[in-house]
RNA sequence: UGGCUCGUCGUCCAACGGCAGGACUCUGGCUUUUGGUGCCAGCUAUCGGGGUUCGAAUCCCUGCGAGCCAG
């Protein structure tokens, strides 16, 4: 096939192992690869990961090019991540980067390269379903290693251009394919961690302006049991650094901005089996028509749990018109408002949306 | 002030006179493109002073401290 039948095709590379092997599945598969590094803030590390990038692309013989991002990171990650925490919830930083920067981005940067399609290193798949036309991410053949999570927010015209090299390979293919290759960043470790902050959150939050306001720790029937240093600094859910010792382990139920204080109880105060989701970006169908049985990922890397999801009942003083209902078959453990809700029915995903409130009608029915 | 009970890791509780153990907290590690969970590991204690005993957290005396009942 000559050079200029080729599909061109932009792919982000942020210097680690995953990227670079999927440029060279894409070169392998017949495209024309150019590698798009975004750098989303200004520190060494960056700089170092777009080296890295630059190295890999060259070696294997294609175009690499570096796209400042640090204006749109900061206005569609880094402030609302720092607002989130402000108004009481614990955000996800990586759900809204992938569809609102890191995505957006490479597909303008593809517009102007004249680059028809977009990838990525994620672990995930896409398919276009047959009943009605429309994309959907399926979940990374290795249940270990799948990231359809991180994409649960991404639109249909983002998916129509969306590539996902590593969909059907394990973390180990990917590493012994890079070997094999040859390429250097082979041995690279994983990523991890929020990667625009290098210390603890909290200590990023104080520096971006937040003030630790301190405040009541009490348990589920109002009693004070010590004293909190900022409700920032905790999440939903969370177990350690409370700093109270009991009969059992405490695990944060509540925060409550209003009397800012933190509620806390035991292991079996965290079980919740409903939830209120807001913000739903439906991938498999346009809008969510009846009550629909499928599984919901309530955190990345968990099994996905059996559950009911429909239009939250405009009754409730807590509907929100684009709000659902997500009533949980088994109770599971509690999980932080700000965190997503990611809905399955088998490996595919139906779509997800932040969590705005979490029940607990098992005990507060019981009192 | 009489009488009773009790002082053990940071906290709560164990240990027939025989290597002071557990839970929680805390610290560290593993896992991980979010927070968190989970798993593993680790640190830390017999209120002070005498005595009995081969040997004392344990028995005796005493000081200090805490709680309860009296008045």
């Amino acid at each position: 096939m000559p050079d200029s039948c080729k599909k061109k095709i932009l792919l982000g590379m942020s210097g680690g192992v995953d990227s670079t092997t999927a440029a060279a599945l894409l070169l392998q598969a017949g495209f024309e690869v150019v590698g798009l590094t975004c750098i989303f803030i200004n520190n060494e590390e960056s700089r170092r990961s777009s080296e890295d990038a630059a190295t890999s692309c060259a070696q294997l013989g294609i175009a690499h090019e570096e796209l400042d991002c640090t204006r749109e990171f900061e206005e569609t990650v880094a402030r609302p991540f720092v607002d989130d925490y402000a108004s009481g919830l614990t955000p996800s930083p990586c759900v809204s980067c992938n569809a609102r920067c890191k995505i957006p981005r490479l597909i303008e940067a593809a517009d102007r390269l004249g680059c028809e399609l977009v990838a990525t290193g994620h672990y995930a798949r896409i398919a276009c379903l047959t009943s009605n036309g429309r994309y959907v991410v399926k979940c990374a053949l290795d249940p270990s290693k799948d990231q359809s999570y991180m994409l649960s927010q991404l639109s249909q015209d983002q998916l129509a251009r969306l590539v996902l090299p590593l969909g059907a390979m394990t973390k180990a293919d990917v590493r012994a394919q890079a070997q094999d290759w040859g390429l250097p960043v082979a041995d690279k470790p994983d990523s991890q961690d929020i990667c625009f902050i290098q210390g603890g959150y909290p200590e990023y939050l104080v520096e971006r302006g937040l003030t630790a306001q301190t405040g009541n720790i009490v348990d589920l029937y109002g009693q004070v049991l010590g004293r909190h240093d900022g409700l920032f600094r905790y999440t939903v859910g969370q177990r350690k650094g409370i700093g109270l010792a009991a009969s059992e382990p405490y695990y944060v139920i509540e925060k409550r901005s209003d009397t800012n204080e933190l509620v806390v109880g035991f292991k079996d105060h965290t079980l919740i089996d409903s939830l209120l989701v807001e913000g739903l970006v439906w991938q498999a169908f346009e809008k969510l028509e009846e009550p629909t049985e499928c599984t919901v990922k309530l955190r990345y890397r968990s099994q996905a749990v059996a559950c009911t999801v429909k239009a939250a009942s405009p009754g409730s003083p807590d509907a929100v018109a684009s709000g659902i209902q997500v009533d949980l078959v088994r109770p599971q453990p509690t999980t932080a408002p700000g965190q997503f809700a990611v809905f399955y029915i088998g490996d595919t995903m139906l779509g997800g949306g932040m969590i705005a409130q979490v029940g607990h009608r098992l005990w507060e029915e019981a009192g």
